[in-house]
RNA sequence: GGUACCUUGGCCGAGUGGCUAGGCACCGGUCUGCAAAACCGAUUACGGCGGUUCGAAUCCGCCAGGUACCUCCA
């Protein structure tokens, strides 16, 4: 494994990069190692189907580079701070007096919600990242960034509160080289909104805003009390913790335009060149061909997933379900979810991991009729190819079918190669793409459980003999009514609890 | 309104100029007392119109629909 295991592959790693719009091969900058920094989470609330997107393509990039043998750090951050005065809904308390009169501390929500999103993470087999940095614990940071705009003549300062002068800034780089954006489009487009006066002009966006009275996360700086711009949050964590220059930004596509463009213009207002080497976008997530809005009444939480709580969801959906559904799609596709769709992820899915069970009770032969070898190359080919897991799983449920026609006898398998397969099998579903066999339902009393059902199978037997159909077929359609699916076999019977 | 991307069979979703994607569903067959599972096989396709080409789902143009961003906050 580790290195020699990459240089093995011959094959190289691409990766779609959103500075050239093309599959670039990946080269790090220290071989050996990455530096990955990804946009987390706002901590304002519950995880959605939508946080779960960036945290499995991410994962299995994550995943991939450190099975291919480099050492990854994957910074990921939370945003915990300048949110909590009025928030997206208008309707509801704003958050902040809210917190002082209830003797609710800001930091005390932030913190609750950031549970709740690393527990939804660890339910997704969402690896943690290897640093999770918080923006409240890295205001100096950012006040250097800030300083270091306007030490460089990039930004200005008006009542108390610090701007990125963009139209300063493109005269010296491409603003827009990130997102393809043209200032000039920028700048006529651009609605006239309420609050604007500050700015010189509408493209320029804050990385210091002095605080309102009723803000009460504040922090003192040489220009006001105040809290950093979300924008400088990102660029001076992921520079502090992966240095000047690094391999790979991720985040959302929607978040490629103002704050990763943001993010490039602050770097090289800073530091004089760009930090980032590779871009990666994931797509969005539309649900039953609907974008996802609390006003359309489809926004519906991950938790409300597990549990199958919620108006649109015909049945509880478990994180895996979730996960494999989206691996199934390319990252950079958009992914609609539906309760067909989701059901027939499910089914696959069951179908997979039945498969790698079998791996462990096959037969082997003195030669093989299947060819591991190139089946093992299609699946790497797949994962090089951009991380295009759906390619991977295609190729993956070939390897489902060489499976069962081996443990139909149907084929024949060497002990070489079925260890080979078995391998394989371990690092694609496990290692690579993340898939975990599900807690089993019932987990008290299996042993009792395991009796009783297969008391009941015998007596089914018996019956069996006696061609006593009617008793037979009752007690097979019972149990499969209550959820255990029932297989004769030669020997006798076997069965399983579903879900 | 502007910019970018997308539109594949009953459903989801790969695929960038000629070669079976895959999963789920459905149909036929093998196996089974009958089923289930598994295996084998069949069927259904590239939004619309026009163009380039010997040949296009794949390239170009127009139209329709969708998504993201274009504004504060994150």
């Amino acid at each position: 494994m580790g290195l020699e295991f990459y240089t093995q592959m011959e094959q190289h790693l691409y990766i779609y990069n959103t500075l050239s719009k093309t599959k670039e091969v990946f080269t790090p900058i220290t071989p050996g190692f990455v530096g990955l920094y990804v946009c987390g989470p706002t901590v304002y609330g519950h995880a959605h189907l939508g946080h779960s997107r960036p945290a499995i393509t991410f994962d299995l990039v994550h995943r991939y580079l450190k099975h291919l043998g480099y050492k990854v750090r994957y910074v990921r951050n939370i945003t915990d701070v300048g949110h909590l005065v009025a928030d997206a809904d208008e309707g509801e308390d704003k958050i902040a007096k809210k917190a002082k009169i209830d003797q609710l501390e800001p930091m005390e929500i932030a913190q609750t919600f950031t549970n709740s999103y690393r527990n939804d993470m660890a339910k997704l087999n969402v690896l943690p990242p290897s640093i999770e940095p918080t923006a409240t614990g890295h205001i100096i940071e950012q006040i250097e960034v800030v300083r270091k705009v306007l030490k460089n003549g990039y930004g200005y300062e008006s009542n108390g509160s610090i701007y990125f002068d963009v139209e300063k800034y493109a005269q010296d780089y491409n603003y827009g080289k990130l997102s393809g954006r043209k200032l000039d489009d920028l700048l006529t487009n651009t609605r006239e909104l309420e609050g604007q006066d500050e700015k010189h002009s509408s493209a320029d966006f804050a990385i210091w805003k002095k605080a309102q009275p009723e803000h009460i996360m504040r922090w003192p700086s040489p220009w006001s009390d105040g809290f950093p711009g979300w924008h400088t949050e990102c660029i001076a964590m992921s520079t502090k913790y992966l240095g000047d220059r690094f391999d790979i930004h991720g985040g959302g596509m929607d978040l490629m335009f103002p704050h990763h463009e943001a993010e490039v213009a602050q770097s090289c207002a800073t530091l004089g060149h760009e930090s980032v080497n590779y871009w990666m976008h994931n797509n969005m997530i539309t649900i039953n061909g609907q974008k996802m809005g609390k006003s359309l009444g489809n926004f519906i939480l991950l938790d409300e997933f597990f549990s199958g709580k919620h108006k649109l969801l015909e049945q509880a959906y478990s994180p895996m379900v979730i996960r494999f559904f989206m691996l199934q799609a390319n990252y950079r596709s958009t992914l609609d979810f539906s309760n067909e769709a989701l059901q027939a992820a499910e089914k696959g899915l069951e179908r997979l991991l039945k498969a790698v069970e079998l791996l462990a009770n096959l037969n082997v032969s003195s030669e093989s009729s299947v060819d591991i070898a190139a089946l093992k190359a299609k699946c790497y080919e797949a994962m090089n190819d951009d991380f295009n897991s759906p390619m991977a799983i295609a190729n993956l449920f070939d390897g489902v079918r060489m499976i069962n026609s081996i443990n139909d006898g149907k084929a024949h398998i060497s002990a070489t190669d079925l260890t080979a397969l078995t391998k394989l099998f371990n690092d694609f579903v496990f290692d690579i793409l993340g898939l975990q066999k599900e807690a089993i339902a019932v987990e008290e009393n299996t042993e009792v459980l395991n009796e009783v059902v297969d008391l009941l199978l015998n007596l089914r037997i018996e019956a069996k003999a006696n061609k006593d159909w009617a008793t037979s077929d009752k007690i097979r359609k019972e149990l499969t009514a209550m959820g255990f699916e029932i297989k004769d076999t030669k020997d006798g019977f076997e069965w399983e609890l579903k879900k």
